[in-house]
DNA sequence: CTCTCCCT
């Protein structure tokens, strides 16, 4: 066998493999570890003939090396070598080499949590970061630390800082080894404005002339390749070339055209598939847009939004290295060499950027409650965290105390993400066991639907019926497909369904569902995307998680009070896009969701109305189901008219009648000028602050603003004075003074001094100015003429009888020759009205 | 105006 650049360190490997918990071997690729470190291990003698477990992230690189390292033992796939993928296993009594997909290892350490007769896990490509090998590699850890202090670790990476994950392993040691792969010659053609795919395509035309063989250009996504495509068509005129598009959603069959030589010169337009998972013959020349689109999850809205980033150093290292495989090679960057120096050294991992309800669900049947008690190269954040954790008690495979209940452990034991398992197990439990894994495996694997041919679907009220009805038909005839329907997408469903259906023991398959039956399945899966149309006719729903959406252009549900919104897209600043939905009805929430749905009651004051209303809603969670006016209680009406009588000018909702604010001003002077006794405030502040304190009582029944001011707002004040107060309140402020005619006359007491507005004539006699407040206070005279017109306003009577009186008198006396003028007012009778009438 | 790539 050839020498590969890792065998020189093996020895060096295994040696530090038997001293130490564990080893970090860095070693870029074509250095052979896949191939050569597994096989040496085998027979180390620090195993002592316990068997070797190996994760690769994808299910092809683990069939691959499992075949690869079978065939190097001389032996069949199964026997010393086999492999395990989801629903799919080749092993036997015999095998000591193990070749496993990531979230293979932790589903099984859920269930043999000392990983019996296992003597080393070794975790390949350990740099790409998956969610699946941190929590493998956490758990791992964890079991190294408190039950197996003999189980060895093994972290191989290409392109990764070692000295972290030497530290979380222990320190333990690092060994590194060179790769084996030719030189690319690296050509920076600096930034470029406008259309990435125009810029990607004039690229490809310089490497057709400064180059030969061929072309493998990376783009972000299907609609940049579409375009560059596009742009190629037009322009490489001499067809000298072929140019194919190469991207995941692509039917098997289309892919494989991008990937088997061909006679021509080949120009694959690639997204980041072609950067680790698949591999293309004959390429020297790589052409790098510089960006890669990617799915990251906002905890703010729970949903994951496709975001187009620059790729990281370590991501265009791996791309340029696709062009030396063969021979040396040349890369084309569309960047320059600043932009290049910017660039973040590596991609995010998973962990930090992905939906954690499937390690929310694994932490909980781990039996870990803190997920930051596990040992971790990035702990989950905290905000995805808990939106998870909120997420598996909606689903009810958390309690309360945030521990897993049986449900939640049956969850965690299907190989599905945490919504379908629950979708599975209702559907069980409904006795549609079967269309629930149908459902699920639509849901789950890609589209059926070919996203390039579709344009117009049909109306109905689900998307997944529709769905669900293409697929049995496909199935029904064992189909090839047709002009929507992609054949490779249907077979992975069909495929998952049945596996599924296995594991569930559901021996038959399904016919048609009700759509009632589809609709229950996905809102209990989706309880939080359950949706209400904001006003009919919209497109615009309030979810009961409390944000808003809307329905996407090829949504089939239009128009619809309730939906669930199972497939939802955010994208930034604008409101997130439903996808995929499905109608559901009120009755079917109401039955399935009774013990989430509380009866809420709410009120307020109407200002337009001028009226307290009240109203009970039905909530389920952020959404009102249901609404009907009821009477508002009378502890409704108190709040209600106490908050509204709070607020700044709050009191001019009373009807203030003259006699009540005469009231309120007799005390308030009172209050002024006998501060040692007890008079209360009774002014517009303490009135607007403390309504409690004095309308409380009267606020009964009280349900317009009309009712509101039939209160009699003296009498309620007057009875917060104590009976001798109220006493004393008539001799210190009293309404009315009887002057010497005999009448009584009002004082008013709304200014800042008592005012007595008298006729002149009906003073005649008194020579002190009155007082009130047990002399305290004297009265303002407005002293008026026969016919009520002010002449003058005095404090002083006695001085006005002396120098003004005679003046007003010369004056008024030809105006009012009917009334008496005397000159001596002194002496003179008090006369209310005319000499004559006196005399009478 | 959906849609990078994976995985139990």
């Amino acid at each position: 066998m050839a020498t590969l650049p890792v065998d020189t360190v093996l020895p060096q490997l295994l040696q530090a493999l038997a001293d130490a918990p564990g080893v970090v071997l860095q070693a870029p690729p074509g250095s052979g570890k896949t191939s050569r470190v597994p096989l040496a291990l085998l027979n180390a003698p620090f195993l002592h003939g316990k068997s070797i477990i190996m994760l690769e992230p994808r299910r092809l690189a683990a069939v691959n090396a499992a075949s690869w390292l079978a065939r190097s033992v001389g032996e069949p796939v199964g026997a010393t070598v086999g492999y395990s993928i989801r629903f799919q296993r080749q092993v036997s009594k015999a095998t000591r080499l193990e070749v496993v997909t990531e979230g293979l290892l932790t589903r099984r350490l859920q269930s043999d949590q000392g990983l019996e007769g296992v003597g080393v896990v070794i975790f390949d490509e350990f740099h790409e970061r998956s969610l699946q090998a941190d929590t493998a590699l956490a758990f791992c850890l964890d079991v190294q630390r408190h039950l197996r202090d003999d189980l060895k670790i093994l972290v191989m990476s290409a392109t990764l800082e070692s000295g972290p994950v030497s530290h979380l392993l222990g320190g333990v040691p690092v060994v590194s080894c060179e790769g084996r792969s030719y030189p690319v010659d690296v050509r920076y053609q600096g930034e470029q404005d406008g259309d990435i795919a125009q810029t990607a395509a004039r690229g490809v035309h310089r490497a057709l002339r400064e180059t030969a063989g061929d072309i493998l250009v990376f783009l972000p996504g299907s609609g940049e390749i579409r375009r560059c495509r596009e742009q190629l068509r037009q322009s490489l005129t001499t067809g000298a070339e072929q140019v194919v598009p190469l991207y995941g959603d692509l039917p098997f069959a289309e892919q494989e055209r991008a990937i088997v030589p061909t006679r021509q010169r080949k120009v694959v337009l690639a997204t980041a598939i072609a950067e680790t998972s698949l591999t293309i013959e004959g390429v020297t020349v790589v052409i790098d847009a510089g960006l890669s689109r990617r799915l990251q999850y906002d905890p703010n809205t729970g949903l994951n939004r496709l975001v187009t980033v620059r790729v990281s150093a370590a991501s265009a290292i791996q791309r340029a290295g696709r062009a030396g495989r063969l021979g040396p090679g040349v890369c084309y960057r569309l960047w320059s060499e600043g932009t290049q120096s910017s660039l973040v050294p590596y991609n995010p991992p998973e962990i930090r950027i992905a939906d954690l309800a499937p390690l929310a669900l694994d932490l909980a049947a781990w039996g870990t409650t803190d997920a930051l008690s596990l040992p971790w190269l990035d702990p989950p954040p905290t905000g995805a965290m808990n939106e998870a954790n909120e997420l598996l008690r909606e689903l009810g495979a958390l309690g309360e105390d945030g521990r897993i209940t049986p449900l939640g452990g049956r969850m965690a034991g299907l190989p599905l993400h945490p919504r379908l398992a629950r979708l599975v197990l209702d559907g069980e439990r409904a006795g549609c066991a079967a269309v629930a894994c149908d459902l699920a495996a639509l849901i789950e694997e890609r589209d059926i639907f070919r996203r390039d041919r579709l344009t117009v679907r049909p109306v109905s009220d689900c998307d997944f019926t529709d769905r669900l009805e293409a697929f049995y038909e496909w199935r029904n005839r064992r189909g090839h497909g047709d002009a929507i329907l992609d054949p490779s997408a249907c077979r992975a469903v069909d495929s998952a369904a049945s596996r599924l259906r296995q594991l569930l023991r559901v021996p038959v398959r399904a016919a048609m569902p009700e759509h009632g039956q589809v609709a229950l399945l996905l809102a209990q899966a989706w309880p939080d995307r359950i949706a209400r149309q904001r006003e009919p006719g919209s497109d615009r729903y309030l979810l009961a998680q409390g944000t808003g959406a809307r329905l996407g252009q090829r949504s089939a549900v239009r128009d619809q009070p309730f939906i669930v919104a199972v497939e939802m897209s955010g994208s930034q600043g604008a409101e997130a896009l439903i996808h995929g939905a499905t109608t559901l009805t009120l009755d079917a929430l109401r039955q399935k969701f009774g013990e989430s749905i509380v009866r809420e009651r709410s009120y307020g004051f109407d200002v337009g109305l001028g009226r307290v209303w009240a109203r009970e809603d039905e909530l389920f969670n952020r959404l009102v189901l249901s609404s009907r006016p009821v009477p508002p209680s009378d502890e409704e009406l108190r709040a209600t008219w106490l908050a509204e009588i709070g607020r700044e000018d709050g009191l001019v909702l009373l009807l203030w009648s003259q006699f009540a604010r005469q009231f309120r001003a007799r005390v308030a002077l009172l209050r002024r000028v006998c501060p040692e006794e007890p008079w209360p405030d009774l002014g517009d502040d303490w009135l607007a602050a403390y309504p409690e304190e004095w309308l409380q009582p009267w606020l009964a029944g009280i349900r317009t603003v009309a009712d509101l001011q039939r209160l009699d707002l003296h009498a309620i004040l007057k009875g917060l004075l104590p009976w001798d107060l109220q006493r004393r309140l008539d001799e210190g402020a009293p309404t009315h003074i009887t002057v010497p005619s005999g009448s009584r006359i009002a004082i008013d007491y709304g200014g800042d001094a008592p005012v007595l507005a008298v006729k002149l004539q009906e003073l005649f006699g008194l020579a002190e100015t009155p007082t009130v407040a047990w002399g305290r206070v004297s009265l303002l005279l407005h002293l008026l003429s026969p016919a009520r017109r002010p002449i003058q306003v005095t404090g002083d009577l006695r001085s006005f009888w002396n120098t003004t009186y005679p003046e007003v008198k010369k004056e008024l006396k030809g105006r009012y020759p009917k009334h008496p003028w005397p000159d001596d007012p002194w002496l003179a009778v008090p006369m209310r009205g005319t000499k004559k009438r006196e005399g009478r």
